[in-house]
DNA sequence: CCATGACTGACAACGCTAAG
DNA sequence: CTTAGCGTTGTCAGTCATGG
């Protein structure tokens, strides 16, 4: 097994939004990869330049944040060829490395859009080393750029950051920095293909929360009705847990809900409905073991957004 | 039958971070 | 500028029980 840390560089309408490939706002222009053995040593290196054939402009921000130029970009090979190099060079049994989520959605947007999204298997699973970050070093899914891991964990900087090469090596050197352990419990499932029967649905056990990923549904209304979406199963014996505060909606796209097992103790649910580009619903459950405070925390949030409410209609 | 208050879920807009 | 995730706030329409 080896592990592929990549990384790209894409460009946008440089017109607007208005005037926009619907089907790719995002389009590659650049890909960059290093492939690590299972020490996490590095054994190879992959940089491939796209040649634009959506947008041939920069947008006046890509133009800003990439060093890269026209004629570099004229030089480059088609995304087909490009993409077909890049999965080529990485073999088989590897595991995808990125900084965030948003390299594995946009690489699949990008294929599906030249009818290629065949050529990578999903759901897919990778390590996403900016979450695994925060996790290992700040004790928090924080956010934080490349550069801020790279000063943090004292990093030489010897090359530019926001090409695509030179980024894939330096997540790989920060991965190289992480313990193995906390790395592998921590990983990530890209859902861009996400299930699509009742079969395909996806439940995994982390350490201390299990995810379900459900099939898609036309409505967010009828996601909410299905039985096995709303369940909340105790994360260690799998028996039913009653509820007890029931789904109360956050904001648009969460719900949250207080559960417990009489073995197990409290257990905190969260939904998240995500979106499919053809319109359709999905939901990420997890259900997280909790101790009596943070019990106690959801049911005051519950309360709080009441009180809001009740606040707004005084008024 | 209608009006009212209490409550809910759904939605948009905004603000923060990141990404290009 | 645009996307995406996370959160908050504000608005609105619908439901329910109550009371006339």
């Amino acid at each position: 097994m080896n592990y592929i840390v990549f990384d790209l560089e894409w460009n946008q309408c440089p017109y607007g939004k208005d005037r926009e490939n619907k089907r790719l706002p995002f389009e590659i222009i650049e890909f960059g990869a290093v492939k690590l053995d299972e020490n996490r040593e590095v054994i190879d290196k992959f940089q491939q330049i796209v040649k634009p054939a959506v947008y041939h402009r920069l947008h006046y921000r890509t133009k800003e944040i990439l060093n890269i130029d026209k004629n570099t970009l004229e030089s480059g090979l088609s995304f087909s060829k490009s993409v077909r190099r890049f999965l080529r060079w990485c073999g088989e049994d590897v595991v995808f490395c990125t900084w965030g989520p948003t390299d594995l959605i946009e690489l699949q947007r990008n294929l599906k859009y030249y009818t290629m999204l065949h050529f990578l298997e999903g759901p897919v699973r990778y390590y996403d080393l900016q979450k695994i970050f925060g996790i290992a070093c700040e004790g928090k899914k924080n956010c934080r750029s490349l550069e801020y891991a790279i000063d943090f964990l004292k990093i030489e900087k010897t090359e530019s950051f926001h090409r695509a090469l030179h980024d894939a090596w330096y997540t790989a050197e920060v991965f190289a920095k992480l313990p193995i352990e906390v790395v592998e419990k921590n990983y990530s499932i890209d859902t861009y293909q996400n299930p699509k029967s009742k079969k395909e649905e996806i439940h995994v056990m982390f350490e201390n929360y299990s995810k379900y990923i459900s099939r898609e549904f036309p409505t967010k209304e009828d996601a909410m009705k299905d039985r096995e979406v709303v369940s909340t199963k105790c994360i260690v014996c799998n028996n039913t847990a009653k509820k007890k505060i029931r789904w109360f909606s956050m904001n648009t796209k969460s719900h949250v809900c207080l559960a417990y097992c009489p073995e197990h103790g409290y257990l905190k649910g969260k939904i998240r409905l995500k979106k499919t580009d053809e319109g359709n619903y999905y939901v990420v459950k997890t259900v997280k073991k909790i101790n009596e405070e943070e019990a106690v925390e959801i049911r005051e949030k519950r309360n709080l957004l009441r009180e809001k409410r009740r606040e707004k209609r005084h008024q």
